[in-house]
DNA sequence: AAACCTCCCTGGGGGC
DNA sequence: TGCCCCCAGGGAGGTT
């Protein structure tokens, strides 16, 4: 389940082998993923992809012509491939290169994205208007979050995981972050402490950092761009962990439903 | 306006 | 063993 470490560590496998190639060719075997595939897309054949950015857990892949958005979904996977690597089954989509190798899109459920941007077009591509700040910028910071939090009586939980509040807390790292700023996730967001929001800042751009630095969280699907698992799963503490002990007081970890997802904190630890 | 609900999709796991 | 049902997830869009 990709979220944002994924997302950049996807960004960073794939881009020094697709940059500054003619493509070939552009495949669309399946043509609707969480949206149809628009068909501007094969605008690309004979383009080049100048770079590769990352907005909140969206791939933009730069081009001439305009620019590729991908979203990964919640099953999404990007290879950089040979073409001649028989195709198994839920690969959607293929960039082609020049030189033999193919950028190669699977997704078996099916939420991921692919949209396009066109250069010509100078409006932001709505998925990428009314979106918050990035957390590992310096603009993301504890004034914001009090700022934003201020009148806010919804859950901390969920107003971490708002996308106009900040992008790319997933629900992996929202857990986390908690837990370890020892906040329990059904406060009103308003209710922190100005400590409170500094602690909460500072642990979730440790624990993003952390997860880019070990290759994102493996859990059951997420592969980097070689193929090689994720190596943050082993250091969650609370994620799909309910019902077990929590790892620093041994008390039983809680689990229960915010916005129909999963929250499991500690009682103990977080008040 | 803020808060809440629904839907999209498939594979995997548990219960019977 | 096989079948069914439920669950996971992000985020747009709809409803209250």
């Amino acid at each position: 389940m990709p979220e944002l470490p994924e997302v950049e560590v996807s960004r960073q496998g794939i881009l020094p082998h697709i940059v500054n190639k003619p493509i070939t060719d552009v495949v669309v075997r399946c043509p609707k993923l969480r949206w149809p595939i628009p068909a501007e897309i094969s605008s690309l054949k004979g383009a080049q992809i100048s770079s590769v950015e990352r907005r909140a857990k969206y791939l933009l892949l730069n081009s001439q012509e305009g620019t590729l958005i991908i979203h990964l979904g919640m099953s999404g996977k990007l290879r950089v491939i040979d073409s001649s690597v028989p195709l198994i089954k839920h690969d959607h989509f293929d960039l082609c290169f020049e030189d033999g190798l193919v950028l190669r899109f699977n997704d078996p459920r099916r939420f991921g994205a692919l949209l396009w941007q066109s250069s010509s077009n100078q409006e932001p591509h709505p998925v990428l208007s009314n979106l918050g700040p990035e957390p590992l910028d310096e603009s993301f910071n504890a004034e914001y979050l009090a700022q934003s939090c201020c009148n806010k009586s919804k859950a901390v939980k969920l107003t971490i995981m708002d996308n106009a509040v900040v992008v790319g807390v997933g629900n992996i790292y929202a857990n986390e972050s908690l837990f370890l700023a020892g906040i329990d996730p059904r406060r009103p967001a308003s209710s922190l402490t100005h400590d409170e929001y500094s602690r909460l800042v500072d642990v979730i751009k440790e624990v993003l950092n952390k997860a880019i630095a070990q290759g994102g969280t493996t859990l059951k699907d997420f592969q980097q761009a070689d193929g090689k698992p994720g190596y943050f799963a082993q250091y969650l503490y609370v994620y799909g962990r309910g019902g077990d002990d929590c790892r620093k007081c041994e008390e039983e970890l809680q689990e229960i439903k915010q916005g129909q997802r999963a929250t499991v904190f500690c009682g103990n630890c977080q008040t």
